[in-house]
DNA sequence: GATGGTTTCAAACGATTGTTTTAAACGGTT
DNA sequence: AACCGTTTAAAACAATCGTTTGAAACCATC
């Protein structure tokens, strides 16, 4: 009855169409309530450390101490307030990194920074920490918004690497090669993050100190990827792989 | 009252303790039982499919055409039927390869086929598609289960690749770096599996049929690993890049 | 055919989920 | 101070979850 003024239908808007005349007084308003800065607040940190399944929203609005019924009245919806968190994560990024240009640089420098950050905002729980296993758990169960984080926030990192891979590599790979090299160092950086509770059974306690903590790891990563990328002979084990294959294929 | 004979306390066994003498003959009797075999065979697909959470006992009854108690009869617990469909798995690996022996081979090839196989059975949903991504789910998701999965399962796969990845370095690698190499390429491994929605998004659609199903992966991914070991440079590499990472933590 | 243990079934249980309702509290304007 | 739209709060909503119940059906044995 009374509860016209916010309340975005969360199943309708699928980008962020926000351009509507009185939108933007709209949005200044909200940005003043307490609540629902607190709720957008909370709920980012607590979507990431469980998935949006597993966050009831009686714990989200516990977490903000505000009552149940708020993130129906400012969000609509326990998706749409999922939905506005995403878009925090974006405008955020947008924000602290308007143009991802550390350019001119040693490509290799460039590299070991891109997996650095990645890895270091994989494993600490920092600001920005839950924002990127928030992203992750959306890898591994995508939910509707799946789609759009991939195209707005996942594909500009991923071209970015791929540039770079592109100048390592003194264009000897071809584009599709690439793209196979970047996804093997997104691969493993995801791995070591998600998969860090079996490492840990796996590999000896001593060694999972020093030898599988993030530095230890970025330096693997980036060297075994140098390493493969500029000997030159992918090429040739690639021919002989696939003979391999082939092999198999006919023994069995 | 009278549902005594079954119904295994699933929260108190944890390893495969079966022993007893009355056992033996209740778990012939049970062999024969219909539907606690077609409520176990019914069960991997659909866990495997959606995770232990994100299934319920209804749909595991429905699937496997029984009534919902069912369960609770002949497992005691969703938590026991869980746990019975991966007893399931690990006797049936077990059966299937009672020794892990293509040995004596060329240790290149030996490493081919641990990829294509993990890669293979990660990819189709055959027989055996289901259990590999069942187990995929777990290190996603852990649930109570997960530490026995890793030490029974997972361990002895995992040496066997380190084990083959010693024989191709050819002793030039200390051990902590051989299990760098071989989580590496189980990470990539799992992630062409588990991030497959995101890949399909960022490949444009004639690459991605092309140059990332599973064959051209496995041929990616071993022949970059081949190049990354037996190039030699690794060690060089691995002390350039920590002197980048340390330039970089002075510089912030 | 009656008996007693074993297995199946429909129904219901208590708990928890996301969402909605209804009224009270708030805050600026006249 | 009275008004009115906006926001909060407690309670209830319907739906669904895993699990349990109690009686019927089954089945070999006497």
């Amino acid at each position: 009855m009374t509860k016209s003024p916010p309340k975005t239908a969360s199943t309708t808007l699928e980008q962020d169409s926000i351009g509507l005349p009185s939108a933007e007084e709209d949005h200044a308003r909200r940005r003043r309530n307490p609540t629902r800065e607190r709720l957008l607040a909370a709920a980012g940190p607590t979507f990431a450390q469980s998935g949006f399944d597993h966050v009831t929203v009686r714990e989200l609005a516990a977490q903000a101490e505000v009552n149940v019924a708020a993130v129906g009245y400012h969000f609509g919806d326990k998706l749409g307030l999922y939905r506005a968190v995403i878009e925090s994560i974006r405008s955020r990024k947008d924000r602290r990194f308007p143009t991802p240009d550390n350019a001119e640089q040693d490509p290799r420098k460039r590299l070991t920074q891109i997996v650095s950050n990645l890895l270091c905002r994989m494993a600490s729980s920092d600001e920005t920490g839950w924002e990127t296993q928030l992203l992750l758990r959306e890898i591994q169960r995508p939910t509707p918004v799946f789609e759009h984080i991939v195209r707005v926030i996942f594909r500009p990192q991923f071209e970015h690497l791929i540039e770079t891979l592109r100048e390592l590599s003194q264009s000897e790979l071809q584009a599709h090669q690439l793209e196979q090299v970047a996804l093997s160092i997104v691969g493993q950086c995801t791995y070591h993050a998600t998969g860090y509770g079996m490492i840990s059974i796996l590999i000896t306690p001593e060694n999972l100190e020093t030898k599988f903590n993030t530095n230890s790891t970025v330096v693997h990563i980036v060297a075994s990827t140098l390493a493969s990328i500029q000997s030159g002979t992918i090429q040739d084990y690639e021919q002989m792989i696939t003979e391999f294959l082939e092999a198999t294929r006919k023994n069995r």
